[in-house]
DNA sequence: AACGCTGTTTCGTTGAGCGGAACAGCGTTT
DNA sequence: AAACGCTGTTCCGCTCAACGAAACAGCGTT
């Protein structure tokens, strides 16, 4: 009989368009490795799924042919194969991380009614590479492309902050341009200040690059936690001052999602 | 170009019991993504897979459901998905040559200051699966998961000479490509070099595989002597040509050490 | 030597998945 | 504005590939 696992009430099993039964259930023979037991056998993993011993054992013939699973033939155990690694290496190669933080910035400009900026690390400097501006009269845009030093603004303060030690440094320790009266041009105040921004998750500038223009940034930071980009939400600074803890909130919550999405783990909190 | 690449002869595609046909159909539509260009749509990948379009947008359905895939709502095409990184990762933590060589990669790095790698081998080719990196502000570094020809760079070169013979010649014979102005590209030269490696025990490369890089690399080795892994330490060539004589002496050392707990049989000498 | 546990293979039945074709959306061309 | 060409998506009847129960085959223990 052609029992579906799919008992789960009021849960579309498929909920647009038809997929490839077996194709998932692959899939989910794939998953059941990524738990804490990483070898596994065809009974346990047959139970375990609900499926039979023949469909899994079928199954993972297919995937050991294509190097997704390794058998290893003393044992008789399975495990994940190295094909995976290569899977992994093409997702993060192309990974864009533009294309990836959109929607997102998109999803930001709408909570906050200000503007979503994305920038990356470049030469030394920090580069916007995108931006989503809100439908309002008085708002604030940069120059897609630009570049800035690391030292001054909420993201470039976000990148410092989470590069390896040996790269802040570089960068604190340099002559500080004072490219606003707000700019930190002290190295030991900037190593506190980044010290904190790391502690609480976001960084705030307040004129601090631009006269008039405040921002919040958070680091996008990948499998190795290393900053990949950093995203921000910033305005004028008139009105912005009021907003900075809500932006905030919405801001360190959507980079959080998008880290996941770059292989960062989860906080363990 | 719809030819498998099975059209080796006497190699059976299928070696031993029956797989499921649309399991490794859904790993090919996977592996496809891995190549040059990592965002396709339907019919160019049904057209390159030689499988109807309908079937392709069925397992893609399927992909997608389990992450494996990512869909792209506005251009309508495809990329590998975020849960290949959680399948990496999962394989990287279960792979016990790493477990195995984790502590003594640490130690290598402590008493190189330069960076020490492991690599297996995958379908004929050599794939980075670990690292671990000195905290000094210039250091080499490699992408997990990054794979490369046998022919070219210490740890490829160490593979190599411990490969069973006829497995050894087939790489000598094929094209080398040069990767550098440093790669061995003559064969014969290539296969001396080979002999010298296995005699003193561990391979050098000055810049073959990568410009400014340089590596020392030797096998761990199991009971069957055969090469289940390769350890390395590498750095910036400039200061790295200075230090080839000690570093081989720690890594050397090193290796025997593990491929003794892999099983290999003490030095006889 | 009988048991209990694995993984593997067989084999007849059947419904899941195939594929041609129709549909739908979009941009360009006529 | 209508027709075209290109996508991705869905439909639906037919068929054969995948399913599952059960038999088989190893291995270690009782």
């Amino acid at each position: 009989m052609g029992t579906q696992a799919e008992s789960a009430p009021g849960v579309p099993a498929t909920p647009a368009g038809r997929g490839v039964a077996s194709v998932e259930r692959a899939s989910d023979v794939l998953f059941c490795f990524a738990g804490d037991s990483p070898r596994r056998g065809v009974t346990e993993i047959a139970s375990e799924l609900g499926i039979s011993k023949a469909v899994v054992h079928r199954i993972l013939t297919s995937l050991v042919q294509r190097d997704l699973v390794a058998l290893d033939a003393g044992t008789r155990l399975y495990s994940l194969g190295p094909a995976v690694l290569e899977l992994a290496a093409a997702y993060r190669s192309q990974l864009d991380v533009r294309a990836l933080a959109l929607d997102t910035m998109r999803d930001l400009v709408r909570a906050t009614d200000e503007t979503s900026t994305l920038s990356i690390l470049h030469n030394g400097r920090r580069v916007y590479v995108d931006q989503v501006t809100p439908n309002r009269e008085v708002r604030m845009t940069v120059e897609i492309g630009s570049s800035f030093p690391l030292h001054a603004g909420a993201s470039s303060k976000a990148f410092l902050a989470w590069l390896p030690a040996a790269e802040r440094r570089r960068h604190v320790e340099a002559p500080l341009a004072a490219l606003t009266e707000a700019t930190i041009v002290n190295p030991s105040e900037l190593g506190r200040e980044l010290d904190r921004i790391r502690e609480q998750g976001f960084a705030v500038s307040l004129g601090e690059r631009q006269p008039g223009a405040g921002s919040v940034a958070a680091p996008l930071l990948d499998d190795q936690l290393r900053p990949v980009a950093v995203l921000s939400v910033c305005g004028p600074l008139q009105r912005f001052k009021s907003e900075v803890a809500a932006a905030a909130a919405e801001l360190v919550t959507a980079a959080k999602a998008l880290s996941r999405k770059l292989g960062a783990p989860p906080d363990r909190e």
